[in-house]
DNA sequence: ATAAAAATTAGAATTATTCTAAATCTATTC
DNA sequence: GAATAGATTTAGAATAATTCTAATTTTTAT
């Protein structure tokens, strides 16, 4: 694993929050000031196939990268906040019910968040430009 | 609802397979020669609004359209083939451990397909250029 | 029939991502 | 420790999906 690789799995795995593909670029370039985005890239697709990071995509927003510790998502419908929740392991309530063997699940729940329903909270980045009024 | 929302709704019901922005605006000309790429996104974002419709977000293919009723998805981690499958409803399930009221959720199950299985098939066609030798 | 509003069109623009080719780094051999 | 081969990185061009803009067409209400 080649050092930039190695920089970029510890930014995920120490972050709280779901990176972009861009914000890692951006903590990349504090331990690496020369770091181009094309190796954000090469090495997230590296990783990803090796296994060691999670990609998650939600409809409308850019793809983020996750640690692979087993957990769920929730999703706000409203700002596209994502945020991490433990659910209990539905692997054998799934498998019970589909006779092809199953690698792994991804649960994203839909919810409206704490600040949504007070109405005060700005939405998410999207990809393009601005969304709704 | 215009008739193009008509239209683009109806190709979505009627598909039993999930089809990209392009692939409904292929098959919306068959009844309107003169539509535009635009309308139909400018549609699925009206009927995705309106609840009409679901999307699906797949990491490294283009989005896609689905119909509302209730079932949940099978993804070949190989091929990335999507498709459908309806498993017993986990809302009661997942709502015992979440404080919060949950709107709906997504689950995609990961496996190989019965075809990747074997090894004769070919890649769906994803984002970008070719992906692997 | 006319005016106002909404939807559509065509194409430019944008964003996220991938590709290319040259440059740099790393490890290995002599 | 220099020469070399291989892998990695870089910078920027290219691409695909999607959104935006502004002009045009269609629909609706008067």
């Amino acid at each position: 694993m080649t050092k930039n690789a190695k920089y970029i799995l510890e930014i995920i795995n120490s972050s709280n929050v779901h990176l972009t593909a861009e914000q890692i670029y951006l903590s990349l370039k504090e331990k690496n000031k020369t770091a181009a985005l094309a190796t954000v890239y090469n090495n997230l697709s590296f990783l990803y196939k090796e296994g060691l990071i999670k990609k998650i995509s939600v409809e409308g927003y850019p793809d983020c990268y996750d640690n692979i510790k087993r957990h769920d998502h929730l999703v706000c419908k409203k700002c596209g906040k994502l945020s991490d929740i433990v659910l209990e392991d539905l692997t054998g309530i799934i498998q019970q019910q589909i006779n092809i063997p199953i690698l792994s699940y991804d649960l994203k729940i839909n919810y409206i968040c704490a600040g949504c329903q007070k109405g005060t909270v700005e939405q998410r980045q999207g990809k393009g430009r601005d969304k709704e009024p």
